[in-house]
DNA sequence: CACAGGATATACT
DNA sequence: GTATATCCTGTGA
């Protein structure tokens, strides 16, 4: 790699998660020394009944109404940890779901912690990324660079496909999964209808 | 390729 | 008790 990229802006953040999770494509994210570019990431609003914060605070989502730049990490299923960041404004309740990147640096560790020959199923998936990074609900509720995070700046402007978002069953017409359409690292491939 | 089932925290009926 | 912002493994077409 040609070095850490500048970090996104502190406003980054201040704005709707949509809109977040289109511009956070194509973004490095890094932790613990290893990263990758985000090439797939979901929005998920307060008036959007698939979103946690949707029935307002409960003990798990309280993080997700803190100020924009918060991490919320959640555990789903039991099992898989899933890393949001906090956008829009504190106490709006709106987040962006990380779930897919391509690995660009820390390759070994993240190999060692995932336990997989191939190395496009490393982070593709928001339970596979948080194993890869190591990643733990240890960090929810801090603020970005408190947990060690590091959110760096596009250098290059991907093309985005905005399409449906995945493993819900309200608001499912909403176009809120943002994928980079080129990866060969997403979680799941661009729906056909929509490959366009 | 398409399922089915298991693991099992958290929230809701 | 049932569903879920998931992933892995096994079975069968």
């Amino acid at each position: 790699m040609s070095g850490r990229a500048r970090a996104v802006g502190r406003a980054f953040f201040d704005r709707p998660p949509e809109v977040v999770a289109e511009d956070i494509i194509g973004c490095e994210i890094s932790y613990g020394g290893c990263g990758g570019i985000v090439v797939e990431a979901e929005a998920y609003g307060q008036r959007d009944p698939a979103s946690h914060s949707f029935r307002g605070e409960t003990p798990r989502c309280r993080s997700m109404f803190g100020p924009p730049g918060t991490v919320y990490v959640y555990m789903t299923y039991g099992i898989h940890w899933c890393l949001n960041l906090v956008t829009e404004a504190e106490g709006t309740g709106a987040a962006v779901l990380i779930r897919a990147i391509e690995p660009s640096h820390g390759l070994d560790a993240m190999r060692e912690r995932r336990g997989v020959a191939d190395d496009r199923l490393l982070c593709a998936g928001p339970g596979r990324l948080t194993q890869a990074l190591g990643i733990t609900g240890d960090l929810d509720g801090l603020p970005l660079g408190d947990a060690g995070l590091h959110v760096g700046r596009r250098r290059a402007t991907p093309e985005v496909a905005r399409v449906p978002r995945i493993g819900i069953s309200q608001a499912t017409d909403l176009p809120w999964r943002m994928v980079a359409r080129e990866s060969r690292f997403l979680s799941r491939p661009i729906p056909r209808s929509i490959a366009a």
